[in-house]
DNA sequence: CATATTAATCGTAATATTGCAATAGATTAA
DNA sequence: TTAATCTATTGCAATATTACGATTAATATG
């Protein structure tokens, strides 16, 4: 079906499945880490940088942005992209709960 | 196209894509948060617990297991399926990384 | 205004994902 | 061996994702 059956997860499950699927693919991963480390962009670049076309990385960027994880301002003809770093905390917040869940005990089997 | 371009990406950045993208489904953050809630686990539970039919859940147990993040162990009849702690810590440690990029420094605009 | 520049949107093709019924496989118990 | 139990696999339908050419929208510049 392609659909996933969310109503009958928990929130949490549901928004951790969301960060997540945002970062499963290697051109959004790929202009987060750009955003990061120029700390400051505009598209076009990152259309160079990365080598997917133009609509191909606009539309990767709606996608973080429609999470929050990036914002854009416009600048004359191009427009400025950049990591929304309060909602990245809040992310990071959500995702290392679910990463670092107690893996103290030994395991009853296995 | 629906595939990826992932030759264009470094091994990094499509190792943190395909752990992303496997905790992408509710149903598979819920399977691994039962793991480390019960610490110890076997298939027919899964089906109780989560609500989607026998075969769903064997499928979304497989990826799990490909990625190497669960391991199974056949008991009888049934299969025990727990944590692989070692990965999950050599997961955690990748997608750390990626989370806890560098926040410090003041965007140069927006 | 006309043109250039840049990003967003539309439309479409190819592929991937999700979910389940039906079935097969494996193991135990009688 | 037969029946029961549990999990994996197959096959298929519905939906989602990815990518990009063509186009549109918005803003600057001459």
């Amino acid at each position: 079906m392609g659909l996933a059956k969310t109503e009958m997860f928990t929130d949490q499950q549901n928004e951790i499945a969301l960060f997540a699927k945002v970062f499963g693919h290697p051109a959004r991963v790929s202009i987060l880490q750009h955003l990061f480390k120029i700390n400051s962009c505009v598209c076009g670049d990152l259309v160079n940088e990365i080598g997917l076309a133009q609509p191909t990385i606009s539309q990767h960027l709606k996608e973080l942005k429609l999470l929050g994880l990036i914002k854009g301002s416009v600048e004359g003809t191009s427009v400025c992209y950049c990591i929304h770093k309060e909602n990245w905390i809040a992310m990071k917040s959500v995702m290392s709960q679910f990463l670092n869940q107690d893996i103290t005990q030994e395991n009853k089997c296995c």
